[in-house]
RNA sequence: GCGGACGUGGCGGAAUCUGGUAUACGCGCAUGCUUGAGGUGCAUGUCCCGCAAGGGGUGGAGGUUCAACUCCUCUCGUCCGCACCA
C-alpha cells in the first residue's frame, strides 16, 4: 500500500474550502436580520512590517475558534477585520524602508489582507475598517471636534520625547529606559504646546467600573494600577516672613508628625516668590535651571541626591516648630502637589537629611501611633525596624487622621491619580490632521467657538455659562473645522519626514494651514499636527457594524450601492444608532495584554464620553474581555534583530493552515501562550493526517460510542473556557482509540467527531464531511449534544489506599462501587491489600462512593 | 519598594477551580518492523532508585487532613506590570 497517496493535500483542498465559503458568502453576516447576535472581536492588527506575525495568527487563531463554535451554537456570529494602519507605527516602517506612508500604506493592506485570508477565520470581508480610510478618520476627527466642543479637548503645555541623534519626536513607548528604541541615545525632553484629552475627568468612573468587567483579573489590576488613586491630605503651611501657603500632599498620614522639613519640585512655581530677594536667590536659580523637568532617567546616581535650601521657613500646623524649606530633585511636579513634607521615616528622605545634616525626629514604636490623638502626643514616629518604617499604615488609621487633620483646619482631605490626561497631538504626518483652527485675531478679542451662535446647544452639557466662559478664555482663537468639512484630508506630500525641529511636516505646507477663520473670516491658522494612533483605534469597534449601512463605507472593499439599505442610512453619526443598539457593546474581546492598558482604557474613556453625551446607551464598549498569552520561539521572545521572527505564511505553505491553527493552540493555556517550536509542529502534521486516514466501519463499539460522547462534554466545556489544548489533546486521545480499534467507528460517529473538530481545523473537518456525505456546509450545522447515558460509566475503578497510599484497585460494576460494605468486603479479600492489613488495627474506613476505600490503621 | 502570575520528566505541558490512581496529549529519545536509502508509516518502551518485592518523587521548610501538585504559613527562584508616587 502506498501511504503517500494518502497524505492529505492541504494546499488545494484549503484554498478549495477557502474559495467555496467566499462564494457562498459563509462568513458574511446579516447584520440587520441577526436575530441572536455575536459580536466576537478580537483586536485588529497594526502593520509594523511586511507582514503578519505567527503572534498575530495567534491571537486571531483563539478568537475565531470561539466565534466558530459560538456560531455552530446558533448564534449569529459578527466577526470582523481591519486594519490599524494609521499612525506611528506604520510610519516608521514606511520610514525605515524609504516609502511614503501614504503609498505604503496600500501595499501593506494587500499584503495583510492576502494573510488574513488564509488563516482559517471566518472573518467578514465585506465590513472591514481601516484607520486611514477618510470615510473612516472623519469620523476620528468628529469624535475630536466634540471633544472640543464638550469642553474635554485642550491646549497645554507639554513634555514631548526628542531623540537628538534621530532628530524626531518620539511616542513614549519607543522611549525605553530613557533612551531612543532606535539608536540608543539619551532622549531629550522638549516642553511644547500640545493637544489633551481630559481623561482625567473620567478617572473615578474608569476606576469604579473596573468592578463591573468580566476581564482577565491581570488586566483589571493593570488597570486599576494605572489610574493610581490614592487618597490622602493635603497639608498647608504658612511661611515665615511671607504672604505665601505652600500645600503638601501626604498618603500615609501617620508619619506627618514625624516630619522635619519641606521639599518642593525645581520646577514648583512658588519657587520663585520664596526665594526672591533673599541670599539664595541666584543660586536656587541655577540650581532650578540644571534640574528642572529633569526625569529619572536623564540623570545620574549623584544628580538624584543634590538639593538646596531656599533660605525660608515655615511653620508645622502639628508641632509648630519651624520646617526647613529645600528643593530637591527628587519631588515631581506630576505627583501630588509638587511639596513634600520629609521625616526619618522615607529611606530617600533620610538619606537627604543626612547628607544636609537636617535635623530629624526619634523613632517610636507602632503601638504608640493606633489613634490620632496618640499620634499626635507621641509626636508618632513609627518605628518597625531601623529608622524606616514600612507603608502598611491601616486604612482604618489613615481615615481617622484626615478626619482628624481636616477637624483641625491643617489640611484637607486630597484624592490624587496617577492618571494623566492623554497627550493627543503629534508633530507627525501620518495620522489624521487635528479638525481645529487658530486665529489670531480672534484670540485677541477674546473669541473662540465657544463665545459663537453655534455653541449654545453645548452649554448645558457642560455645565453653563460658567463653564464655557473659563473654556472660553482659555480657549481663545479656537474654533473647529466646520463639521461639514470633514474628512479633513491629508494631503499627499513629498516631505513627510518628521523635522529635526520638531515642527510637524504639515506646517510646511502654506497650502493645507492657510483658511478662514470660521468665526470672523480673517485669515487663520489649521492645526498641524495628527492625532495619536491610540485614537484610531479607540473607537473602531463602535464602526463595524455599520460599515457599508451608508452607502460609502471602506475604500477598497466597500459593497456596490444597495438600494435597500437606503432605509438605515447613517447620516450624521458614525454608525447607526438601531445596529448599534442590536450588535454592541461588543460580546466578546479578544487581545493582548501587552497593550491591552492604553488601548483599552482609552476605548473605555471615549465610549464613557459618547455614552455621556446621549450618542450611545452603554458605558463600556468590552464587559468581555480575554487576554491571551504571548507567543516565543524556541525559548525566546520573537524579534527582528534576534532574526527568529515566525512568519504564518512558510508554515501554512509546509503544513497547511488547519495544522497551524491546531498547534498553535496545542503549545499551551491560550491565556498564557507558548513556545513555537518546529518539531512540535511536525507532531502537529502527523496528526492532521492521521485523522485524513481515519476509517470508518459498519459498526461501532459501545467504547467508541461512549468515547464520543464524552468527547463532546470534554470539547464544548473546554471551548467554551477556552481551554483549546486539552480540547485538542482530548480529541488525539479520540483519534488514538480509533487507530487501537482498527477503525471501530461508523460514518455517523465520524460525522460527530468532525463537528467537534471543526471550529479548531476548518478546513479538513468540511472535506471529511462531505466525503461522509454531509450538507454543506459543516459550520453551519448545530453543534452536537451528548447524552449521559452514554457518560455514565457501567464499569468502575475504585481506589483501595492503605494510610492514604495507593494499594490497589477494583474494578467493578458502578452499582456496587456506591456499596462501602461491598467494596470494603471485596478490597479486604484483595491479596495486595490482605499483606497491608495484616496484624493491623483498621481505625477508620474512610470511603467516597464510586471513587475510593482508604482503611486508616 | 508596591502589585500580579508562575515553579510538575530531557522539552511544551496535563491533573490545581471542585484535595482522592501525579506526569494525559504532543515533542524528543531508544529498540524493532516497513522501505533500495533518506523520509514517511507502524509497533513497543521512556519520572528516579531497584533483578524483584518495594521505595522515593510536583523548587525548599513547616502545617491542616484519613488523603496535598492542589488548601494554609514561611522561604527560595523565574517572569510580567507600576514606580524618585511623598
Amino acid at each position: 500500500m502506498d501511504v503517500k497517496n494518502q497524505k492529505y493535500d492541504h494546499q488545494s483542498i484549503e484554498s478549495k474550502w477557502q474559495k467555496k465559503w467566499q462564494e457562498a458568502k459563509l462568513d458574511e453576516t446579516n447584520i440587520e436580520k441577526a436575530p441572536k447576535p455575536f459580536y466576537n472581536l478580537m483586536m485588529f492588527p497594526y502593520p509594523s512590517a511586511e507582514g503578519l506575525h505567527v503572534g498575530n495568527m495567534y491571537a486571531f487563531t483563539g478568537s475565531d475558534i470561539f466565534g466558530r463554535f459560538k456560531r455552530m451554537q446558533g448564534h449569529n456570529v459578527f466577526e470582523p477585520i481591519g486594519l490599524d494602519g494609521f499612525g506611528i507605527h506604520s510610519e516608521n516602517f514606511a520610514l525605515k524602508i524609504g516609502k511614503n506612508p501614504m503609498d505604503q500604506a496600500k501595499v501593506s493592506e494587500k499584503n495583510y489582507y492576502r494573510q488574513l485570508g488564509v488563516i482559517g477565520a471566518m472573518f467578514d470581508w465585506s465590513r472591514t475598517v481601516e484607520t486611514y480610510d477618510p470615510n473612516y478618520y472623519k469620523w476620528t476627527q468628529w469624535i475630536f471636534v466634540q471633544m472640543f466642543k464638550h469642553g474635554l479637548a485642550y491646549r497645554g503645555k507639554a513634555e514631548v520625547n526628542w531623540c537628538p541623534s534621530c532628530k524626531t519626536v518620539l511616542a513614549d513607548e519607543q522611549v525605553v529606559d530613557g533612551r531612543c528604541e532606535r539608536c540608543g541615545n539619551i532622549v531629550e525632553k522638549r516642553l511644547l504646546e500640545q493637544w489633551f484629552f481630559r481623561i482625567t475627568a473620567y478617572a473615578e468612573k474608569l476606576l469604579q467600573n473596573t468592578n463591573t468587567l468580566n476581564w482577565s483579573e491581570k488586566v483589571l489590576v493593570a488597570q486599576r494600577q494605572w489610574i493610581g488613586k490614592k487618597e490622602g491630605v493635603i497639608i498647608h503651611h504658612k511661611v515665615k516672613e511671607l504672604d505665601e501657603t505652600l500645600d503638601a500632599f501626604s498618603a500615609y498620614p501617620a508619619w506627618l508628625f514625624a516630619d522635619t522639613f519641606l521639599v518642593l519640585a525645581p520646577d514648583h512655581p512658588q519657587v520663585a516668590t520664596l526665594v526672591k530677594g533673599t541670599t539664595y536667590e541666584n543660586e536656587v536659580l541655577d540650581y532650578v535651571k540644571k534640574y528642572k523637568n529633569s526625569k529619572k532617567s536623564t540623570r545620574t546616581k549623584e544628580d538624584e541626591k543634590e538639593g538646596i535650601f531656599t533660605g525660608r521657613y515655615v511653620t508645622d500646623p502639628f508641632s509648630g516648630n519651624d520646617m526647613p524649606v529645600w528643593l530637591a530633585n527628587f519631588a515631581l511636579m506630576d505627583f501630588g502637589t509638587g511639596i513634600i513634607r520629609c521625616s526619618a521615616h522615607d529611606p530617600r528622605d533620610f538619606e537627604f537629611a543626612q547628607k544636609y545634616k537636617i535635623s530629624l525626629k526619634e523613632v517610636v514604636d507602632r503601638e504608640d501611633v493606633k489613634t490620632p490623638v496618640n499620634a499626635h502626643e507621641n509626636k508618632g514616629v513609627l518605628k518597625d525596624s531601623g529608622p524606616f518604617s514600612g507603608k502598611s499604615i491601616s486604612p482604618k488609621l489613615i481615615h481617622e487622621m484626615v478626619e482628624w487633620i481636616a477637624e483641625k483646619k491643617i489640611g484637607k482631605k486630597e484624592i490624587n491619580y496617577h492618571l494623566r490626561d492623554w497627550l493627543i497631538s503629534r508633530q507627525r504626518y501620518w495620522g489624521p490632521p487635528i479638525p481645529m483652527i487658530f486665529c489670531e485675531k480672534c484670540a485677541k478679542e477674546g473669541k473662540s467657538w465657544f463665545t459663537t451662535e453655534e455653541v449654545k446647544p453645548y452649554i448645558e452639557s457642560i455645565g453653563g455659562w460658567p463653564a464655557c466662559q473659563r473654556l472660553s478664555a482659555a480657549m481663545a482663537g479656537r474654533y473647529t473645522v466646520p463639521e461639514k468639512d470633514l474628512p479633513l484630508e491629508l494631503p499627499y506630500i513629498k516631505d513627510y519626514k518628521p523635522g529635526d525641529d520638531g515642527i510637524a511636516p504639515l506646517a510646511k505646507h502654506k497650502e493645507f494651514y492657510e483658511v478662514n477663520c470660521p468665526g470672523c473670516g480673517n485669515k487663520a491658522r489649521r492645526e498641524t499636527d495628527v492625532s495619536d494612533t491610540f485614537l484610531d483605534s479607540a473607537w473602531y469597534f463602535l464602526r463595524y457594524p455599520s460599515v457599508g449601512l451608508d452607502g460609502k463605507s471602506s475604500l477598497l472593499r466597500a459593497p456596490k450601492g444597495d438600494a435597500s439599505r437606503s432605509d438605515i442610512a447613517v447620516g450624521g453619526l458614525p454608525w447607526n444608532p438601531a445596529i448599534t443598539k442590536k450588535w454592541l457593546p461588543v460580546d466578546m474581546y479578544t487581545g493582548g495584554a501587552e497593550h491591552s492598558v492604553l488601548h483599552l482604557m482609552y476605548s473605555r474613556f471615549i465610549t464613557m464620553a459618547l455614552h455621556d453625551w446621549g450618542y450611545l446607551d452603554f458605558e463600556e464598549p468590552f464587559p468581555n474581555f480575554y487576554a491571551h498569552g504571548l507567543v516565543i520561539k524556541d525559548g525566546a521572545k520573537m524579534s527582528k534583530s534576534k532574526g527568529n521572527v515566525v512568519t504564518p505564511d512558510e508554515y501554512i505553505k509546509l503544513y497547511g493552515t488547519d495544522a497551524l491553527r491546531l498547534y498553535l493552540m496545542f503549545m499551551g493555556p491560550f491565556d498564557l501562550g507558548g513556545d513555537f517550536r518546529d518539531s512540535a509542529m511536525e507532531g502537529m502534521s502527523r496528526w492532521v493526517n492521521r485523522i485524513w486516514r481515519l476509517r470508518t466501519a459498519q459498526t461501532s463499539s459501545e467504547q467508541m460510542q461512549r468515547a464520543l460522547h464524552k468527547l463532546v462534554k470534554k470539547i464544548t466545556e473546554d471551548t467554551e473556557k477556552r481551554r483549546y489544548n486539552t480540547a485538542i489533546a482530548a480529541m488525539m486521545e479520540f483519534t488514538n482509540l480509533v487507530s487501537d480499534q482498527n477503525g471501530n467507528l461508523t460514518p455517523d460517529l465520524l460525522k460527530i467527531f468532525l463537528l467537534l473538530l471543526a471550529p479548531y481545523a476548518p478546513h479538513i473537518a468540511e472535506e471529511l464531511w462531505e466525503k461522509n456525505r454531509g450538507a454543506f456546509s459543516i459550520h453551519q450545522q448545530p453543534w452536537p449534544t451528548f447524552d449521559s447515558k452514554y457518560i455514565k460509566e457501567n464499569q468502575i475503578t475504585i481506589i483501595i489506599q492503605v494510610n492514604g497510599k495507593l494499594r490497589d484497585t477494583l474494578q467493578v460494576q458502578a452499582d456496587t462501587g456506591k456499596e462501602k460494605s461491598e467494596i470494603e468486603k471485596l478490597a479486604k479479600e484483595n491479596e495486595k491489600i490482605k499483606k497491608y492489613l495484616e496484624g493491623q488495627t483498621v481505625k477508620k474506613i474512610i470511603f467516597v462512593p464510586g471513587k475510593l476505600m482508604n482503611f486508616v490503621v
